[in-house]
DNA sequence: CAACTGAACGTACGATCGGTCGCATGGTTT
DNA sequence: AAACCATGCGACCGATCGTACGTTCAGTTG
């Protein structure tokens, strides 16, 4: 489906193209979308439905379809929408404290409140959905997998940074990143199957990465 | 619905038993539960579909059915076989090792061997099912969870024993499991999506839990 | 022999799925 | 004014889902 994008072309429109139907639209996808990522979290995305998305806040199944077009371009708005959720309650807090080891702890400790708050009702988005799509080609794998590629490269810049800063033992940046990531996903897992202890042993992991020397 | 799976109980064990039918109805549940097994490591256990295995087999799908009554027996059958199978794959020849690093070199390998070979066309079982049922209570959920925590155990106990052994630091053997199984998980996932760096990379994190204090 | 049982099939059901079509409404453009 | 457009609805389609019921057949048991 090709979107409304295109013939956004006039020759001297000084006007701010403030048309109400596309403004309208908008809202409705995203009171659409935002109840699509609740259920994404729960389900998954294989598991949205355009009947069940309608019916859940009383629109018609067929007005939810002519926002979205397909069912793949619901997932990937819902993804898309996780996304900025994900970046609005876990990394941009993290971006105030200087970066190192300081901005690592505020991202875990962010993190571990995403995961185990009412962000999302079925906890982490990407533990959820990567494990579903990560066989299944296509477009919204791909979105899933950028987006967990760019969460762990921030986690190895900024254990970079704290390298760099003295904070932690030299070791290798990507490595330790991607073990961190690990954790994060496995303690999600955890919490979601009740073992409450799960949030102080990822804390122990993160302070054993950053300092691993002294021991 | 009790199923007659919990009435093998042969009261006298001179009569051997040997109906046929039953006999007949064992072999057909074995062949679908294996095709169950693949198709649930790509889709999900939750992606299975009784007429989707039947057409697949050549069977009808009320022959499925009365096989294994509900769909959730279905599941169940599904993960207990995944389970054997991943017990033979990874454990059974793990056991022939020395307890201990060695044995617990036995164990990586062996699973990588599982995440990237044709045992499941999926990879990991449980990292594709456990993230989809983690937040759905029943029995197919703590079926899953109780066959992954018994493989951390079995990760923990391992590590236990090189610990006493002193082929590796003293460490928390049930924290060094989490972590271990937890990269894992995200060793099988990295490797669906394409990382082909994924394996050496484990190795690595192997060798740092195995020898972190001779450096 | 008759009585019973499990496997397997065929059929049918209600529900839900994603998707298409037509139509009415109201705001935008010319 | 007329032409156009995005929204939203209702009805409908073909497919598939899980499940239930009845029946046929082969093997077991009395």
């Amino acid at each position: 489906m090709s979107e409304a994008v295109s013939d956004q072309r006039p020759v001297s429109d000084q006007r701010p193209v403030a048309d109400q139907r596309l403004l309208r639209g908008a809202r409705s996808r995203r009171t659409i979308v935002r109840h699509a990522v609740d259920v994404a979290s729960l389900k998954g995305l294989t598991g949205l439905s355009l009947g069940r998305l309608a019916t859940d806040l009383g629109l018609s199944k067929s007005g939810v379809q002519t926002l979205f077009g397909t069912k793949e371009n619901l997932q990937l708005a819902t993804a898309e929408a996780a996304r900025r959720a994900f970046v609005d309650a876990v990394v941009r807090p993290a971006l105030a404290a200087p970066s190192g080891a300081a901005r690592l702890r505020v991202l875990v400790d962010r993190w571990v409140d995403y995961a185990q708050a009412p962000l999302f009702p079925g906890g982490c988005f990407w533990s959820a959905n990567l494990a579903d799509f990560d066989s299944r080609p296509g477009p919204v794998r791909d979105a899933l997998a950028r987006h967990q590629r760019d969460w762990r490269d921030l986690l190895a810049g900024t254990l970079r940074d704290a390298v760099e800063a003295g904070e932690a033992a030299s070791l290798d940046a990507d490595l330790a990143a991607f073990q961190l990531d690990a954790v994060l996903l496995a303690t999600n897992t955890a919490l979601r199957l009740g073992e409450d202890d799960a949030v102080p042993r990822a804390r122990r992991v993160l302070d054993g990465l950053l300092a691993p020397p002294v021991r």
